[in-house]
RNA sequence: GGUCCGGUAGUUCAGUUGGUUAGAAUGCCUGCCUGUCACGCAGGAGGUCGCGAGUUCGAGUCUCGUCCGGACCGCCA
């Protein structure tokens, strides 16, 4: 070892004692007389002296010559600090070099390798291995390091056992793109890297192995976002001769135990939540559960008095800002162009504010006088004070906007607290939802999932009705996992490729040997998926799950540091047997 | 496929109605400083205003195109 301790660990006790650190140069102060230098590594921060009188003049000199980020073999006493330092832990010793050894020079680095980094995302990952260095991207890798320990931990002692299963599969046209992979030695073929392992694990139920789960690469090749990456990571999981309230209860136990290892938070059981509820009272089925703030409809009571919007709508819906009432016309102005944005797609926004004298004041006065307009306040459990929102149109467009804004509005009111923590389960999702581009029915988890049993009688006569055993985890409005229990009998399984407009060829072709499987004594079973650095991200409030990943994509997919993906040459193609067409060439 | 925001010193940003020599902070370099720890003080260097057209007497500023980055919609069984 080059070293005797790290940067972190050197306290009072140590005083007097012979010690050797390595590390990387955070600072060097030179004060003339006496030059620091801040020594870092992961364990922390310790401070180097080198004094006039008391070390030798060459030593000095040397170390007035060293810039950031050199690497540093140290050698020296620890000694008591004449000014200490509270800040840091090492902040009451120093070490009073004795030898010094450069490792390693450096560049001055193109940022501040600092808690608060005066670099731009693009340096960021261009320079991923110097953004590591810093405190606040290394805790995060750390947190993911206990993350997955905890899990294993969890997991092994109930009895699973972790399994790998080929990343070299079969490309199927349900779900999301595959990535593909050609193949050598199959001119013409391809390899699908999986979006995620499942029918292998299944498989692994029909053979026995009762538990299995994994925590496991997956890839999906669609637009990136910044909790989304074309390659992630998922704590994989299935069981066998299990119903579903036996997986929620298994794997609310695993996110209990995560945030109580973790975080040293005890969680109180779950909510569960029907999916049909979430839409109705959140307009979504991953509702932040951290604040109320529900749908309210209206549409019975603001129909018929003659406002043309409100009349011409399948649903007027609003929601109670409570104690919002004060907002200004620019406030609401702001509000109003916020429905509005594209991405949200409101024609406008009606507001009633319920002023703290009992007055009302809305604006849609001119069709609604103050006795309509209490109602209103009445239906809604509004206060004085408070101020509510209200949209019309189409259901389901119009939830899903009403539902942005009661983001906005529990951000803006400080609702979507990081300290806090809402975990639910949504229930018995559809198990199929009408698709217009391809006018046919896909399936809203996937083709595996069962359907409750007293609406199988509906697959063919009325399929957008029938319910699923299926069930997502929801934190803070982010959906952590999902899960279901699977179809374990060959029929059903064949039924369920047929709504969803396979021919008996092509299930065959593509999942014959899941539903061959099936044949050979099955046994019930089902299981859930973690966006494991979905997880990592929920746990310390962050949006983005960039951090958690040590080396990220970008928005369009790159990895800018390494800068992938790349051309190949013309040898390698024609190995594979690939013509690229001229557009793909230039 | 689409919408929005951004690109100016190594870095983070400011830059007024289109008008003289494009600024600040920080970083970097030089000098001074024996208790600093966001050290301090004095001085200095550092710019293809992403790229290409266009409008104009004149473009960092306006227009179009393009590239790059970010956020979002679609997409993500």
């Amino acid at each position: 070892m080059l070293r005797t301790h790290t940067c972190g660990e050197l306290r009072i006790d140590h005083v007097d004692h012979e010690v050797t650190l390595t590390g990387w140069v955070q600072k060097q102060r030179d004060k003339g007389g006496i030059v620091y230098i801040d020594l870092r590594d992961r364990y922390g921060i310790t401070q180097l002296i080198f004094e006039e009188e008391v070390t030798d003049p060459s030593l000095i000199e040397q170390a007035k010559s060293i810039g950031r980020e050199f690497v540093l073999k140290a050698h020296g006493q620890v000694v008591e600090r004449y000014s200490k330092n509270d800040k840091i832990p090492t902040g009451n010793i120093e070490i009073r070099v004795s030898s010094l050894e450069v490792l390693n020079e450096s560049k001055t680095p193109p940022f501040t390798i600092e808690e608060e980094t005066d670099g731009g995302e693009d340096l960021r990952m261009q320079y991923r291995y110097l953004d590591i260095r810093r405190t606040v991207v290394r805790e995060k890798l750390e947190l993911r390091h206990l993350m997955m320990q905890k899990v294993r931990q969890y997991l092994t002692g109930e009895k699973f056992i972790e399994v790998e299963t080929p990343y070299l599969i079969k490309s199927t046209p349900e779900g999301a793109r595959d990535f593909v992979v050609p193949s050598r030695m199959n001119e013409g073929e391809f390899y699908a890297l999986p979006q995620s392992p499942q029918t292998f694990k299944q498989l692994l139920m029909v053979g026995g192995l009762d538990r299995y789960f994994q925590i496991v690469k997956c890839f999906r090749d669609e637009d990136l976002r910044a909790d989304r990456q074309p390659e992630f990571t998922q704590i994989d999981c299935e069981m066998a001769f299990v119903e579903q309230e036996d997986v929620l209860n298994t794997f609310e136990g695993m996110t209990k135990f995560l945030y109580k290892e973790i975080k040293g938070i005890e969680l109180k059981d779950f909510q569960r939540i029907s999916y049909d509820d979430a839409i109705e009272k959140y307009g979504s089925d991953k509702p932040d559960l951290r604040f109320g703030m529900e749908f309210c409809e209206l549409t019975e009571l603001a129909q018929g008095k003659d406002f043309v919007v409100f009349d011409s709508a399948e649903l007027v819906v609003g929601i109670n800002a409570p104690g919002c009432a004060e907002y200004s016309r620019k406030q609401l102005d702001a509000l109003t162009d916020f429905v509005r944005k594209p991405q949200i797609g409101a024609k406008g926004l009606v507001y009633l504010k319920y002023n703290e004298d009992g007055s009302f004041k809305s604006s849609v006065d001119k069709f609604f006088d103050q006795e309509a307009l209490k109602d209103w306040a009445a239906k809604m459990n509004a206060k004085p004070g408070d101020l509510l929102l209200i949209l019309a149109g189409d259901k389901d467009p119009t939830r899903k906007a009403l539902n942005e804004l009661r983001l906005e509005m529990g951000e803006q009111l400080g609702l979507r607290d990081k300290e806090k923590v809402a975990a639910a389960w949504v229930v018995d999702f559809p198990l199929l939802e009408w698709d217009e581009d391809t006018n046919r029915y896909h399936a809203m988890h996937h083709p595996f999932t069962s359907p409750k049993p007293e609406d199988v009688g509906k697959l063919e006569s009325d399929p957008g009705g029938v319910r699923a055993n299926a069930y997502d985890l929801v934190i803070n409005g982010v959906e952590a996992g999902g899960g279901s229990i699977r179809i374990h009998d060959r029929g059903l399984q064949a039924e369920m490729f047929k709504v969803l407009g396979f021919s008996k060829e092509e299930a065959e072709d593509q999942f014959g040997f899941l539903m061959g499987a099936f044949e050979y004594g099955a046994p019930p079973h089902g299981g859930v998926a973690f966006g494991f650095d979905r997880l990592c991200a929920i746990m310390t409030g962050d949006q983005s799950i960039r951090d958690f990943i040590a080396f990220p994509k970008n928005n369009s997919g790159r990895d800018i540091m390494i800068d992938s993906p790349s051309k190949i040459s013309a040898d390698q193609l024609a190995e594979l047997g690939i013509d690229l067409n001229q557009k793909s060439k230039s």
